[in-house]
DNA sequence: GCTTGACCTGGAGCATGCTCTAAATCCTAT
DNA sequence: ATAGGATTTAGAGCATGCTCCAGGTCAAGC
């Protein structure tokens, strides 16, 4: 859903496409706000630290972008930030690691999968209540819905 | 998942099928603290207050707990606490505003729907992930996976 | 009566994930 | 040179959903 947009030569924020991105661009390629960006990095959940200029402002590169767009997914499926920053760390080690990454993720997947049978088993129970409340709507005898007692 | 079990007729605290059951009995039918019970309550999670004994201890009976049920099914749902309040006052003013309950499920639903979706959707970016991972780890070259670049 | 354990209340504490503020600094345009 | 906006930092604040604590009450067994 969130794609990191090729850069069209010139962009706001510096044209020159080695120079990086200002925050402001980032967050806007990313979907994400520049506080949670900010925030992100002081939790640790960076691969490679991001570039500064000279006067300390960060500036963005094609591949800290993709990062964050990883970073977004893994949240989006609910990964914790303290297990993303696990991630981040093991790919930051650099090669050797990839039997843990992999069981990092599998671990991950294995939990979504849980959530996500969790819910859908739930949402049966709304949907029966959905058409239980159309077609009591519809037959015009809603009364007979549930309802607490009458006073115990 | 969770079920009410019938009471066997001489459970622990009190064999009276009327005279309810202690928060310590409630709360292990249900599978939610006693901390969480009473945080729910004052929460406004109640359809009809709990009944009391003369001395002011809870005696849940088996509308109550029902009622906690579809409570802990909505939230496994990723409902918030003040919609399942609302949705509670709803039931708790009686006849007449079915189609407002009505509406709330299915705003509800969709909400479930495209989360649902959504994680579903990334999902798959950690599957290929986790297939590229065993591919490379099999093949022996995990070398070549995606990994910060050298310098800049 | 007395002990013991379950229960009561109001309120504090905690974990998570942002979100925002203040004061200073940087940089760009005029 | 200077004004204005973007960015920096450390740290505070906030929303959610529990979770727990202190100090007191209740009730059942001995």
């Amino acid at each position: 859903m969130l794609q990191v947009k090729p850069q069209p030569h010139s962009g706001p924020a510096g044209s020159d496409p080695d120079a990086g991105l200002s925050i402001a661009e980032a967050a806007r390629r990313t979907g994400v706000s520049v506080h949670t960006l900010r925030y992100y990095e002081r939790a640790g959940l960076v691969v490679t630290p991001v570039g500064r200029t000279a006067g300390g402002r960060r500036r963005y590169h094609q591949f800290d972008l993709q990062w964050i767009v990883v970073c977004t997914k893994l949240r989006a499926t609910g990964m914790p930030i303290k297990t993303i920053r696990c991630y981040a760390e093991l790919i930051s080690a650099g090669h050797g690691n990839e039997q843990e990454r992999l069981a990092l993720l599998e671990a991950h997947r294995a939990d979504v999968s849980a959530k996500l049978a969790e819910v859908q088993e739930n949402l049966r129970l709304i949907d029966h209540k959905i058409d239980v409340y159309r077609g009591r709507l519809a037959a015009g005898d809603a009364d007979q819905l549930w309802a607490p007692p009458i006073s115990e």
